[in-house]
DNA sequence: TAACAAATGCACTTCCATTGCACTTACTAT
DNA sequence: ATAGTAAGTGCAATGGAAGTGCATTTGTTA
């Protein structure tokens, strides 16, 4: 078990107060969020930051991004379990049309995806639709 | 073989001379476009208009809405193989990372996705990234 | 502690999507 | 045919999200 400032400092970011804040947002939070997700969560903070610490998590490989369709980019915290650092191929994605929230199935591989003659495949989107297991209840 | 305005009377649309040029822009092109292609194509008219008309024609599920991952918006025309208005789960596109464009493969399905328990799929969005057909030759 | 590098905050810009309103065009009923 | 109504079009403006430049502050290191 490691600490959030062994985390960052292993991915050779400089340990800040707003730092650790948003990252403990992004661990509280289950589900991905958007940019005014993390400005209304921290109205003192300048968005500007908000926006560069979360690309800074970015890449550094400890959020990434996700288009779910609703055209705002959301982010989420990279698990143990999600290796898109290493293969770009394996997002997957549940946006539920009820509550408008996107969580990380991180566990549910994309299955392989055949692409005609020709194309080479690199990296696949995957987000599924419908309604999540809170608002099925 | 039906006609331009067959088509669009058919599915309710009053057809105008705007609808046409619109409808057989799409057609001439084989890939996904943005607003702005469309903007570029027609210059003389109005960015509204083309607006309304594309989302007409999506209402009217004339073309479906793709959403690449680019960020912007892009429409294409729903063929006889694209049930979209049917059955909402035969999404498949592919982003060519080199040229920037988008295409359907429309005779490709979509692979059966599984969802844990609780969660209802209605819809996915497949988008698959890499190097087209015409740019890995 | 001085010096340098990185992080933060403020202001501003750009781009795409969308809407309100006035005007024009196309259909409908007499 | 024509008046009246509904739909389509054009202009102007707005809003939201993403991104950048620069000055200031904070943190690290010699």
């Amino acid at each position: 078990m490691q600490t959030i400032e062994q985390l960052l400092e292993l991915k050779n970011i400089r340990v800040t107060a707003m730092r650790l804040l948003i990252y403990k947002f992004l661990v509280n939070k289950q589900v991905a969020v958007t940019l005014s997700d993390i400005e209304n969560a921290f109205e003192k903070a300048d968005r500007t930051t908000l926006y560069r610490t979360i690309k800074t998590f970015e890449e550094k490989d400890i959020v990434h991004q996700i288009d779910d369709g609703t055209g705002i980019t959301k982010y989420a915290l990279c698990e143990q379990g999600c290796s898109c650092d290493i293969n770009k191929d394996l997002h997957l994605h549940f946006h539920c049309n009820n509550c408008n929230e996107t969580i990380c199935l991180t566990d549910h591989k994309i299955p392989k995806i055949k692409v005609p003659d020709g194309f080479v495949s690199e990296n696949v989107n995957l987000v599924v639709k419908g309604i999540c297991d809170k608002c099925s209840r």
